[in-house]
DNA sequence: TGTATATTTGGCGAAATGGCCAAATAGGCA
DNA sequence: TGCCTATTTGGCCATTTCGCCAAATATACA
């Protein structure tokens, strides 16, 4: 693998890396709705508003999300929303997977 | 979020961490062509064959490979080859990200 | 100015990840 | 059987991740 190769690769699996969360992914699916607060967000998921705010910063690093200052107040938005797309592929797979679980648990 | 909602959550963000690695997301992308053995993925990827070997698990973990034993090797290929139409999104986030870079690059 | 609300930051600890090496396992073949 | 090749497994270590709490920062508003 050449060096250019590695870096597009890195990139990429950059990109995934911050989507693959369970919290990231659902507050990127709840923003696909349109923009929300900091405070919204986390009522939504259960955890420190301190983690949320970190989990948000981390999609922002990534490119996924663009931010909005109004009064005391920041709201984030999807900036990519084809990245929602690929959701319909995940389900594929994971119908697949649990397919050959069930196969397996007949199995057994 | 409730539940299932987690649980549901949970297992797609497995399937993007399982893809969420510079040499397993090389891998797919390789894999995409086309089935192969592991010595020929390690000869691409320039890590060690029990790192390769620990990777591929992870994919088939996620159920993102299969495998096929013949003779003494073992070979892998893409189950859901639909995984990779993902890489055109991938792009144009990098893309966005490339021009917001340039610009802040240019007020400096 | 002081106070309340919204958000981020720093620090800490537990857990997971990714790499290498060495050893184990499995198949093919003399 | 023994040897060679292909692959996986176990162990170890350095690094990263993720959660919480407490503290810092920023804005609004009286």
């Amino acid at each position: 693998m050449n060096d250019k190769t590695k870096k597009l690769f890195d990139a990429r699996a950059a990109v995934l890396k911050a989507m693959a969360h369970p919290t990231r992914l659902f507050m990127l699916d709840q923003l696909a709705a349109g923009e929300q607060c900091v405070a919204e967000l986390t009522r939504m998921v259960d955890v420190d508003m301190s983690t949320v705010s970190k989990h948000l910063n981390v999609l922002k690093g990534a490119g996924l999300v663009d931010i909005d200052k109004r009064g005391s107040q920041i709201f984030y938005s999807l900036r990519t929303p084809c990245i929602m797309n690929f959701f319909g592929c995940l389900e594929s797979v994971l119908e697949h997977n649990a397919r050959i679980q069930l196969a397996v648990t007949n199995i057994k």
